[in-house]
This record gives C-alpha cells, sequence and structure tokens, in this order.
DNA sequence: TGCAAATAATTAGTGTAACAATTACTTTTG
DNA sequence: CAAAAGTAATTGTTACACTAATTATTTGCA
C-alpha cells in the first residue's frame, strides 16, 4: 500500500508546512554536530552561541534569549557544566543567581562548532534570494507576533 | 539588568526566526487545547486528524504522513488507544502490522477538537494575505527540500 | 521596618523526538 | 524451498518542552 499524498489525503496547511520544516532543519544541524562529533546538541549550542555574544548571562537572561524556559535552561546548563564547557559563578550582587560563563574549552568549542553550523546554514538557504529570506522574516515575525500570549 | 536586544547581542539569524516561530505556534495550539479541556496534545491531534482524512493507516503510513518516526508514533498510538480515541486492528494481510481506527469517541474528539484548531489558525495567520502566506510555503518547503538526507 | 509579593533556580512528572537495537514477520533470490 | 534481506512495530536511552511546586533570596509597600 502506498502512502496517499494528494491534498484529500495528506494534511497540507501553512502550520503543517512550517512544523516540518522547522523540524527537519533542526534534524539536519543536528545531525551535523553529530556526524563531525562535536559533543553538543544543537539546543547546546544555541546557549554557548549566546554566551558568545554576552558572556556571563544569568540563566534566566538566557532563557529569554533563547526562548527556552527556565528548567530547560537549568538542564542545558548543567550538561554544559558537566562537559567542562561553561561554569556557574555566584552573582554576589543577588544569591539567587548565578553568572553562566564560558570556560577555555567552551570558547575552543564554539571555534570548533562554528564552521560546521556556517556550512549546514548554506545548505539550509540555498537557491533562496536575499529578498525571499527577508520576506520569510518579515511573515514569521509576523506569526510569531500574532501568538504573542 | 535588561537584556540586551541589538543584533550584536542577540541571535538573529534565518534558522532561529524559523525555529521559535515554530516553537511559539505549537505553544500556542497546545494551549489552545489545554485550555478547552481538549484532553490530548497537540501531537495527539495531528494523528487523528490524519486518521479523519483516512482511517486504518498503519502506523508506518502515520509516521511517513505527519514526518514522526516510528517510536514516536508507537507512543503516541499508546496513548490514544488507552483514551479509547484509536484501536489497534490486526492486519490479516500482514501480521506484523495493525491497521489504526478511529472509535467511536475518537471520530466525537475530532469533531470536538476542530473548532479550536481552526480558531487558533485564524489568529496565527492573521495580518497575512493569500499571496504572503503562498510565498511562504513555497520559500519553507524549498528549505525543507534542501535538508533532504 | 516588617511582611507579602516577586524573582531565580531547581525538581518532579508527562509528552515528544532522535537514535540504536530487538523481535517478529514477509519478501527476495539463489 | 531455505537463507538472506527487508519491513513493522516495539523498547531503551538521552534530551528538550511545558506545567506545577519548592526553596532561597530580594523587593515593594503599608
Amino acid at each position: 500500500m502506498k502512502i496517499e499524498t494528494s491534498s484529500k489525503t495528506k494534511i497540507e496547511v501553512p502550520g503543517f508546512i512550517l512544523e516540518r520544516t522547522a523540524k527537519r532543519m533542526k534534524q539536519y544541524f543536528q545531525r551535523a554536530l553529530a556526524s563531525a562529533d562535536a559533543g553538543i546538541t544543537i539546543d547546546q549550542w544555541v546557549i554557548l552561541q549566546q554566551l558568545h555574544i554576552q558572556d556571563g548571562l544569568s540563566q534566566l537572561h538566557l532563557a529569554k534569549a533563547t526562548y527556552k524556559d527556565a528548567p530547560t535552561v537549568t538542564r542545558i546548563i548543567d550538561l554544559l557544566c558537566k562537559k567542562d564547557l561553561t561554569v556557574r559563578v555566584p552573582d554576589e550582587a543577588d544569591r539567587r543567581r548565578f553568572k553562566i560563563q564560558l570556560t577555555e574549552g567552551g570558547k575552543a568549542k564554539i571555534e570548533e562548532v562554528l564552521p560546521i553550523i556556517k556550512e549546514a546554514r548554506t545548505v539550509a538557504w540555498n537557491h533562496l534570494d536575499d529578498e525571499q529570506i527577508t520576506q520569510l522574516e518579515v511573515t514569521l515575525n509576523q506569526i510569531f507576533d500574532n501568538l504573542e500570549f
């Protein structure tokens, strides 16, 4: 039996297309990291990349910047610290907080992984011109804003 | 301390925007289901919706149609069967397979949930014209095809 | 100033997703 | 027809998302 693909037998709505594209993109980046033996996941990479932009953020700042929730960031930082890529430095101005800082190993990992990510990006945006990418961002951001809660 | 949002301190690349929009959309639909006490998740809904289009599919057919993998479908079907929304009917032509069929309760659940989903969709695509949505689909499908493996 | 409210991080529980490996069955082909 | 290859479903492990609850600390306000 062959799976039907006509519009009558397959879900083909924008939300579904958005969901499946985001899923495949994540999977592609994840596999790129895995086959290069990077030793980190794409979500861990997102946190490292954010720290590369601005080091010493608290976990909640990281959560807001990456659109992850607090428990998720706690666990990702746990994993990154276990791999000695980051450290939790107590914030002496507010003892509830930690400053999350990159270790030397963390900085080295970023340099190691960045080319892999850049390569994957060029594959993802292949056959798309700048105007299309700009328009994609505009539309996606409109949807994002529509769903503000 | 305020979280910085300039391009120098925040990740603003198309992949990130795609990821965060898909995440928020999923979250929005999920909350719509939760606040209506639908008793199912959005991923369970996707499977039900596919069965509504074509009932009696095998788990692997469901996996292909919904872009989920086989173990994920196994577990979602487990949950749907536990809620008596679907049943696993042995396929007498191939004893490795099951035909997954909607129960009466499953059909009723679809009728109950469909308006919630439609309402959420109108919110998501608000302020977007048909041309924009078409272009979005074209671009997303190009990215999807770029990342074929 | 003191106490309630808010905030930062953590933990627990459920669900989704990827990957690898296993079992059972079917198809191929030699 | 038997062995090998392929297929359908399952199980196990790791990781991330969401909710709710908990602990420790800080802030706001009466």
